[in-house]
DNA sequence: AAAACATATTGACAAACGTCGATGTATAGT
DNA sequence: ACTATACATCGACGTTTGTCAATATGTTTT
């Protein structure tokens, strides 16, 4: 994973709503409804979150009738992992992520 | 570590100049100016950025004369990889970060 | 004391962001 | 067919962001 891609999932964690997204889809897949009920915001403000979390790759859409179920993506979750991981505040450890 | 705070490193991370920051103070401490000559941008800019990455506490500064020397701290990043290892894409694994 | 150097701060600006209400699209139930 | 539901898109808005030139602050050297 270079650079960009991992500074975009970052961007793309870096709002405390989207977090909290991603935290709850940690537990499994989710629609879109039960996702909305646990914050103040509105459905399109929602709807745009989970466009930012796509598009950076870390979640996966999952259509079923009306209800869109998100998850999170395996391998793009494992490569950014690997890239935090990498980051090291002793000199003792290999560095050089992404 | 709370979702505030994550979201905050996030989203300091959330640049692509100032991911590579770390990554290069992931190798050990640095000074303003030798990461200056690694990138395209003016000393204010950097210095910006700098203040970005303290203000959030994953970098500290040591004085030294002239010279501002940049290291990351680890009790922070140690936090913060806690909390990124935490998420999961599979439901078999604890969750519920920070 | 003066000049040179390293860094921080200020002020400005265009671009991007988070949010909303209104509207569109597609499916499910009556 | 009509209505209700679930979600996406659009247009607009105030706010934040990344960047720079100019300037300020503090340190070292001459």
């Amino acid at each position: 994973m270079n650079e960009i891609d991992a500074a975009k999932i970052c961007r793309a964690l870096g709002d405390p709503n989207r977090l909290q997204i991603v935290q709850m889809l940690s537990g499994g897949e989710m629609c879109a409804c039960r996702l909305l009920e646990h914050f103040q915001i509105t459905q399109p403000t929602l709807s745009h979150h989970m466009k930012i979390l796509c598009e950076c790759g870390l979640v996966d859409t999952r259509r079923e009738g009306k209800w869109s179920h998100y998850s999170l993506n395996c391998g793009t979750l494992a490569d950014f992992r690997v890239c935090i991981e990498q980051l090291s505040c002793c000199k003792n450890e290999k560095e050089g992520c992404c």
